[in-house]
DNA sequence: CTGTATCCTTATAGATACTG
DNA sequence: CAGTATCTATAAGGATACAG
């Protein structure tokens, strides 16, 4: 993987799955198995239901994620097509990643932030 | 790395590290070696002085980009910090995804919008 | 060549209220 | 409970011209 990596436009495609707040982590939520719009809510956080359906709709448009309409009204599921699944590895490498190197990104943020006043 | 995942902020931190469309495609630029701003602009295709500007700024505000100042003016490298190379592996992580499942996001996309026009 | 300064368009996100 | 509808604020990105 050389310079393909920024020429292919199949690279921007997945950096772009990633471009945005909720995307990823919408994804790890759903690591486990279905889950149904409130509870998804849950353990999200601060999302109102607005965010979340617009998120959720990307990934679907993405084929990422699958909706399931069992029976009729609030009766919603949420899960991971196959296709998403094979997302979750990646998005660990960068969990793994800001525990490991989390706190020097802060402690540079802080450095930089200093350097700043100064100024 | 359970639901720390959702709740530890420092993987929003990574996460929004990724959250843009030229933070990682910059990185990826720059692992083998320092490039000048010129060169930089050549190899990310379309991106405009102010934006590489204001994302190299961005970077060497997290830590992962360092900017040396060789001389005076027009004689500018910007090179990966120790820490910005440890993104990398994860970087790749997502480009290696995309060689192997863009063409299925694509697809994904193809049917979505199909569907929708017929709807 | 490097970087700043404007101006403009769009997407994201959040708050809130409301419908089925 | 699921989802839509507004409205608002902000940031990202891009185009262009200009300064050091």
């Amino acid at each position: 993987m050389n310079d393909v990596f920024l020429a292919d436009c199949r690279a921007r495609l997945a950096f772009d799955l990633m471009a945005n707040t909720w995307n990823p982590v919408v994804l790890w939520a759903l690591r486990e198995g279905p889950l149904r719009p409130a509870e998804l809510r849950r353990r999200l956080g601060g999302i109102s239901t607005k965010v979340l359906t617009e998120t959720v709709r990307r990934l679907e448009f993405n084929g990422l994620v699958s909706r399931r309409d069992c029976g009729r009204t609030a009766k919603v599921e949420y899960s991971l097509t196959d296709l998403g699944t094979t997302l979750l590895a990646p998005i660990e490498a960068f969990g793994e990643w800001a525990f490991r190197y989390g706190d020097e990104v802060m402690a540079a943020q802080d450095e930089a932030a200093r350097f700043r006043d100064l100024a």
